[in-house]
DNA sequence: CCTCAAGTAGAACGATCGGTCTCTTTCATT
DNA sequence: AATGAAAGAGACCGATCGTTCTACTTGAGG
């Protein structure tokens, strides 16, 4: 190969992304791994090879979905903005994310209630998850106020799970802008 | 009987309330009619008697959710206080849900993440109840101020839906405090 | 050339799923 | 006392679930 380790699997990759796809689009729970192989053309052992079991396989969708905000939003971070417009960056995303035309609401809040069980390892990186952006977006708000940072913050991330969850329940359009306008509010 | 129609059935009574009970607190995929049957403590014959499917047992779990929560904000609507202190005493219950010991979220947020498809009966039966629920929010808004009404009241409900998403995510009390300060806010 | 991991192909496993069936028992109403 | 709906008890169905298995093929590296 050209360098070291950048060839994984071409395999693993067509099985995680089929499986994303399905997961986040009609549910775990209604999906079975039959439907996630057929997809994503491969065999039954080549699925367990990479994923040993569906647990395992569900658990990386949401850590592989985690690492890919994470990495969004830190590219945010090290930009040359205002700690406001970065705030209004990561609105703008989620306000973009809600009109996509197959948004389904938010990966993490549809995983967590389907996976309630605080022992679930599923539901352990939903709440990983959570716990660094809410940190992160307080992060942004102490560098605005720190007097009002705390409040600010919450509400901000509050309007976020509200948004995302109601984006497929109601007109994505209506939603988003709701939530900018309320983000804007917040900002002032 | 003592009266007409008071008697509808003990059977039915008690598999509802098991059913609302487990499909809540774990998740409606994620529990089979089995274990409703058996901690209903009644028979399969029984079930499929008053439910001929789970389809059907799932669907008036969530509407017999609804016409609970329709009722008890219809209560406080007749109640003689201020529009303001209707939407007020609204969030405070909400805010009291939350910190409900056994609270794991908005029944009908998690069930329309289980059902995603917008042609079932689950899906359609949250869609209606959040339709009434905006509709009553932005009615009472309209009393307060006939300008600033539509975005306040779908502030408020995505704030609610915040809330109720994350409040079995996170510490409750933080929750619930940060809701009704946002409420507070919105109010004055 | 040989090796060995990765992938294909598909049968098969036990468990559980939602749902149907028959038979018996209870019990309030006529 | 007779009737019939409601409920109990449990066997049974086909389908699907997640998972394991064996056997064959491919292809790149030593």
């Amino acid at each position: 190969m050209s360098s070291e380790t950048v060839k994984v699997s071409k395999a693993r990759d067509k099985l995680l992304a089929t499986a994303t796809e399905i997961f986040y689009a009609e549910g775990v729970n209604s999906v079975g791994v039959d439907r996630v192989i057929a997809e994503a053309g491969v065999t039954r052992a080549t699925m367990y090879r990479h994923f040993p079991s569906k647990q395992i396989l569900v658990t990386t969708y949401i850590q592989e979905a985690d690492r890919a905000v994470r990495e969004h939003v830190g590219a945010l971070l090290t930009s040359d903005r205002t700690p406001a417009d970065m705030l209004r960056a990561i609105a703008e995303n989620i306000a973009e994310e809600i009109n996509f035309s197959h948004f389904r609401g938010c990966a993490f809040l549809n995983a967590a209630a389907e996976f309630p069980d605080p022992g679930n390892p599923v539901h352990k990186a939903v709440l990983a998850h959570r716990a660094w952006f809410l940190e992160t977006i307080l992060g942004l708000f102490d560098q605005i106020d720190r007097d009002s940072s705390d409040d600010a913050g919450r509400r901000f991330v509050m309007l976020r799970d509200g948004a995302m969850a109601a984006g497929c329940l109601a007109e994505p359009k209506q939603v988003s802008r709701t939530f900018l306008r309320a983000v804007d509010a917040l900002l002032s």
